[in-house]
RNA sequence: GGCCCCUUCGUCUAGUGGUUUAGGACAUCGCCCUUUCACGGCGGCAACACGGGUUCGAAUCCCGUAGGGGUCACCA
């Protein structure tokens, strides 16, 4: 059994970063027709909050993701205690005694030397009777995992074979001072105790991966398969990281991105498959090609998504588009729909032409009642039908000195309180005698 | 600074030594359709980061330069 996992940490609210990494192991989880698990990474109590994981949740099944299962870090601290202890007595775990400060100003003096800032092992050389006098004096221990210093190899799903010096890392620290587990750790745990098969995520963490091969064997798991995705980045290149804020899905759900739009345009960007919109994520997963993506950064085009997004309206079906309509439920109907899809851009806009409709839609009083009038004794004398509009225009014109369009532009106005919108022909169809007249009288 | 990755039209990319006047998609521009806007149809513009090699021949292989991204947390 396939089985991936998307694991935020719920310190923030999910960006398109983050949305694109929980998509691409969702649709490879279904492609597989594997389970898509998710997992809180909870372990930073400090910065985590509850308020962030609803949030996470929500986004998540906003864009259309559902996932098969669900666990917590935090639930799970026994099992690592466990773990840790294990790797205690294998002596591949050591205990540490330098604060962060010392650490560092240590950092900073290899930088400014034009070292790599490595974590120099010195707690390593402690012996037995030194720790037990730290710790009796009051210290607390951080725990490192000792990295063998080897070349690790993986085949990378998207980034081919990779290599990573381990001599250029520094030993983790997989527990804090306050005995709180780090991620490097518990996340080797939880993918080992879940069997997870596929392991998709940012490229920020191919080193992570590394480190994390040689934990996965000192565990004598399975180790997953690894796919480091590009990054995303502005559109000038820069970090996305840097405008977090701009990008958050909440902002996005502000600026009437559809769902589906985001998800086609995530799904895609960055590989060599054609962003095209897709009427249910079944497409989406259908099309998905773990090897299709490209190694160089993408630009997340936000211009891009927006036009992509007034797209949406022009292609998705009626069913699909139904489900998101609030008022006026009972009168949106597919014939409304194929007339209204290729003048709208948002459902607030939908919602907009179904109350000029079939709405109390309040027309702007201050117009030419002269005209209005003129225009309503013109009206056909007979059942309203497709041949309706271009024999009152005919009427008109005969009583009155003035262009077509200037009457065409008058008549939308006074309809609709519109100079734009789906074709008068139809339009006087949908609108019906009443409201025509209503609309057309003075003194309403 | 060490290490890793990357660099083809505005954007996402195809391309693995000759089949390439470098292909597609989206954007853009023009025309057609349309008694509005849009949709739709047709067409145009537009790119191999730079410099050296190797080769009969290089977007493609090698070296260098520049630029970008990542990482080097008691975050994930």
């Amino acid at each position: 059994m396939n089985k991936l996992r998307f694991a935020p940490s719920p310190t923030g609210n999910l960006h398109v970063g983050n949305i694109r990494t929980a998509l691409i192991n969702y649709l490879l989880a279904k492609k597989l027709s594997g389970h898509f698990m998710l997992r809180i990474d909870d372990t930073d109590i400090e910065r985590s909050n509850l308020i962030y994981e609803e949030q996470i949740k929500k986004d998540l099944v906003w864009a259309g993701m559902n996932w098969d299962s669900e666990v917590k870090q935090s639930q799970r601290i026994n099992k690592y205690k466990e773990v840790l202890d294990l790797l205690i007595s294998k002596q591949l775990v050591y205990p540490c005694f330098e604060d962060p400060e010392e650490l560092n100003l240590k950092r900073k003096a290899q930088l400014s030397s034009g070292n790599p800032p490595i974590y120099d092992r010195k707690s390593l050389n402690l012996t037995d009777k030194e720790i037990e006098e730290r710790i009796s004096n009051g210290k607390k221990p951080h725990y490192r995992f000792f990295l063998k210093s080897e070349k690790i190899i993986w085949n990378d799903l998207v980034r081919g074979e990779c290599l990573l010096d381990t001599s250029s890392v520094s030993d983790p620290i997989i527990v804090r001072e306050d005995g709180r587990f780090i991620y490097t750790l518990a996340s080797v745990i939880d993918d080992s105790d879940f069997k997870i098969t596929h392991i998709i995520r940012g490229e920020d963490h191919v080193t992570n991966s590394a480190v994390q091969i040689q934990i996965f064997k000192a565990l004598n798991s399975q180790i997953p398969q690894m796919g480091h995705l590009s990054l995303m980045t502005d559109i000038d290149g820069g970090g996305l990281s840097k405008r977090i804020g701009s990008l958050s899905i909440d902002e996005l759900k502000k600026q009437n991105i559809e769902p589906q739009a985001l998800t086609s345009y995530l799904a895609k960007i960055g590989s060599s498959q054609n962003v095209e919109l897709h009427n249910s994520i079944n497409h989406l997963i259908n099309e998905f090609d773990i090897n299709s993506f490209n190694k160089a950064p993408t630009k997340f085009d936000y211009e891009f998504l927006k036009n992509f997004n007034i797209k949406f309206f022009q292609l998705i079906n009626f069913n699909t588009i139904k489900e998101r309509i609030t008022e006026n439920k009972a009168y949106f109907t597919k014939e409304f729909w194929d007339f209204i899809k290729t003048n709208v851009s948002s459902i607030d806009q939908i919602h907009e032409w179904l109350d000029i409709l079939y709405g109390n839609f309040y027309i702007d009083k201050n117009n030419n009642f002269e005209t209005k009038n003129l225009y309503l004794n013109c009206f056909p004398d007979q059942p309203i039908d497709h041949l309706t509009w271009s024999k009152w225009l005919e009427n008109i014109t005969l009583k009155v000195n003035d262009k077509k369009i200037n009457i065409i532009k008058n008549i939308r106005a006074f309809l609709t309180g519109k100079s734009s919108g789906p074709e008068l022909s139809s339009l006087i169809i949908f609108l019906g005698k009443e409201k025509i007249f209503q609309r057309l009288k003075t003194d309403n």
